[in-house]
Order: structure tokens, then sequence, then C-alpha cells
DNA sequence: TTTTATATGTTGCAAATGCAACATTTTACA
DNA sequence: TGTAAAATGTTGCATTTGCAACATATAAAA
């Protein structure tokens, strides 16, 4: 995966975060980073720690809408974060670097020597995003949970290069993921194991077909 | 929705794409415009007409998975292009420029007065792509075709600024993006007139809570 | 203006699934 | 290391849903 400075060296970065103008702030666990979020439009650097995007239901109910790790980059153009049912929230000790949009074309940076490669970076790590969301969409859409199963499995399968392989994630994850409740994935699961499509060992997996 | 060439003259429209070295190609109808493409990373302008991305299945089941209209950007590095799974079609005449990833940092074109309003348009674009998943994945991880029908009206009437609207695709359409059977969805529909939530009359639709 | 294709509306029924309410195992952390 | 928290596994049951098989209405094309 593409990272804001991928191929660029640490002077180099310095200097481009100095010419962006870019702010780096320091979070403690559980802070709602976007509560006293007052910028223009910019992008956002997870340095390090990590966070998730929770919906807050008229109900009270809360939905993971995204989680965030190191490396990972978010921000006001990309999540509907100007909603106030909408909150960002430290899962531990985090450090952000903001960068304002406007900054990403200020004068000086076009003239920088890395500047390319950050802007083809960051052209790349917003490809993957939607590249990423593409693949959840295709298993969203499948209509049931066993097709929703099976296919995780396939690009897993194929990402790893090997019929078997270890889950990225816990099952209570990827049943938010799959969108189907977990007990009932667990029974599929089941299912599957004694029709003899798949075996598993915790979260080692093997396709058998 | 962002324009690829938002805010730049008709001239320096051409000028950017002689040095972006861009290549625009006319096609009929039903073509598969993948089929012969060679290209390395590649972002596509769709100029006129429009086109389907197709999953087609090893059961020989068609999916669609994106649709592509007059000014909407696609390519390989945000679509899944490079399997054989896929295709991509052409709805009717269309007409795409096609712009190589390399080129969008090329010597010349960096030194170009509208290029960086031509990157921060790609970049918007991007973003408003990634923002288009999230909604339709915020649709789609809803546990009841109620709870999407509900959630889609209310982003729609959110967006018309009204709680009286047209719906902008057909109800068969809609049943796709919402990846519901069209009749359970219509039967949903019809529970939800019943019970004095919404009233239709064709696509006009109004939300009575 | 026919004819054809597409969209919409309806319903019975079987299958899939969420939900609840558990027990058990594993992991995190104080 | 002990304890609390999180993850995993199981099952009955009511609800939701997809599917099939229609009828009808509307839009597109010949």
């Amino acid at each position: 995966m593409t990272n804001l400075f991928n191929n660029i060296s640490e002077k180099n970065i310095d200097k481009l975060l100095h010419i962006l103008k870019a702010n780096t702030i320091h979070y403690s666990k559980n802070v709602d980073i976007l509560s006293n979020n007052d910028m223009d439009d910019f992008f956002a650097i997870i340095e390090s720690g990590s966070l998730q995007l929770v919906y807050n239901d008229y109900e009270g109910n809360k939905t993971i809408l995204e989680e965030f790790q190191e490396g990972n980059v978010f921000g006001s153009l990309i999540s509907q974060i100007h909603s106030n049912e909408i909150t960002c929230i430290t899962k531990e000790k985090t450090k952000i670097t903001y960068i304002e949009f406007n900054q990403i074309t200020n004068n000086e940076i076009i003239r920088t020597d890395s500047y390319i490669l950050f802007i083809k970076n960051l052209i790349k790590i917003l490809s993957e995003q939607v590249t990423a969301k593409n693949n959840r969409i295709e298993l969203l859409t499948k209509k049931t949970t066993r097709d929703k199963i099976l296919e995780y499995l396939k690009l897993e399968s194929q990402k790893k290069g090997s019929k078997t392989f270890t889950l990225p994630i816990t099952f209570t994850e990827l049943a938010n993921y799959l969108s189907v409740d977990r007990s009932a994935m667990t029974r599929e699961i089941k299912y599957l194991k004694n029709e003899g499509f798949i075996e598993t060992h915790g979260r080692k997996i093997s396709i058998l077909y």
C-alpha cells in the first residue's frame, strides 16, 4: 500500500511538510479529533496510532464506518466528516499530521524536487482507496452470506497467493466488514466446513476446492 | 461534481491534453474497450457516451459493477480492470480520452500554468469517488431492505433540500444499487406507503415524517 | 403507429438471516 | 498471574428476503 512519502528521503519529507505548512498534533486515547476542527478542506496522515470513524444513529446506535491505521490518509474531501452524526475517535495514543488542501498547490511547493513524487503518491493513495471500496462493495452486493464469505476468501487467497492463509482480521471484524450477523456467519462457516469446502484452524483457513 | 477541466479554458485544455500526450478514441456501441488495451496505468475521461464495468461470473452471470457517464473519470488505478473476469462495455457511441499516469508529472506539464488546476481537479474527482463509494457502503451495510430504502431516501432528500423529490434513477436501478431483489423492494415500498411513512407518484416521492 | 423492450406491481413460498440468549475460549491488561 | 474484556461457537425461532411466475404500464424503436 502506498505511503504519502514513498521514495522520499527523511530530509525531503521534512522540507515538504514545512512548505506545506503541515501541522502535527498528538492525541491521547478516546479523543474526538473532529470536535475542535475548524480547518478548511484538508488531508490527514496518521503517523502513529489508529482511528475509528463512527456514525452515531439517531437512536444511539454506533456504526464503525472506517478504521484508519498508521500510514493511512483520510480527509475532509474523502470522508463525510462535516455531519454532526459523525465522530472520529482515537483508539489509542495517536499522532496526526494535517495538510490543508490548498497548500498542496502553493507557489513554493510546486518548485520543490520531491513534489512530483508527493503528488503521485497522493493520487495513488486515493486510487487505492477507491479500489478498496470497490472490493468491499463487490462483497456487500452478494446476495447470501455464503457468497460473501466465499468471495472474501477467494480474494484473500488470491492476495496471499495460496489456498491456505491466515485471516488478517478477527471473525467478528469480518462479520462487520461483510455486514452480516456474526453468529449467522459462524453458522454458515460451519456448514461450509461440513460440506467440505473449507477447513479452519483458528484464523488459518484452507480452501479445498 | 468536479470535472477534470473545471475552471480551465478551452485553449488551455487543448494545451494540457497535448502535453499530457492524451489519446482520444471513438468507439461504437457494445465495444469492450479493455480487450485491446495495452497501456500502463492510465486515467480515462469519458468525453461523451457511457460505459458499464461488468463482472462476468464463472457461471456466466453478469454484475454491473459501475456505470460511467459523460464527464466521469475512471482508470487502471481505480477499477480492477486487469482481471479477465471484467469487461468494460460502451452502452452507446462513446468518446474517451486516455492519459497515462506517468504523464501526469512529465517535465513539461508541471511548468504549465493550468497544471495546478488540473491536479486539484484530479484529486477532487478521486476524493468524490471515495465519498460516493462510502455513501453506497453506508446503504449496503444496513441490515434490512426497509432501512436501506429509508436511508437512501433521507440522503436523496438532503441532497435535493426537500422532503419531496424525484428519483434520479429507475426503481429497477435503485434495487441494484441497494443490492436487493426488485420485487421485494417494491413490496417494502408498498408497506412504507401503507404505514404512512412515504407517498409516491411514479418516481416522485414524499417523505411524510 | 405498431411492436417490442423495459419498467413496475403483485403474491405465495421456501430459504436465508437477524436476533437473542447462551457457553466457552482466547486475549488483554492491571 | 489473575481477572476482566473480547472473541468465538451454538441453536431455536420469528422475520425478512430472494425467487419464481405472473399481469400491467410505460417507454423506446422500427
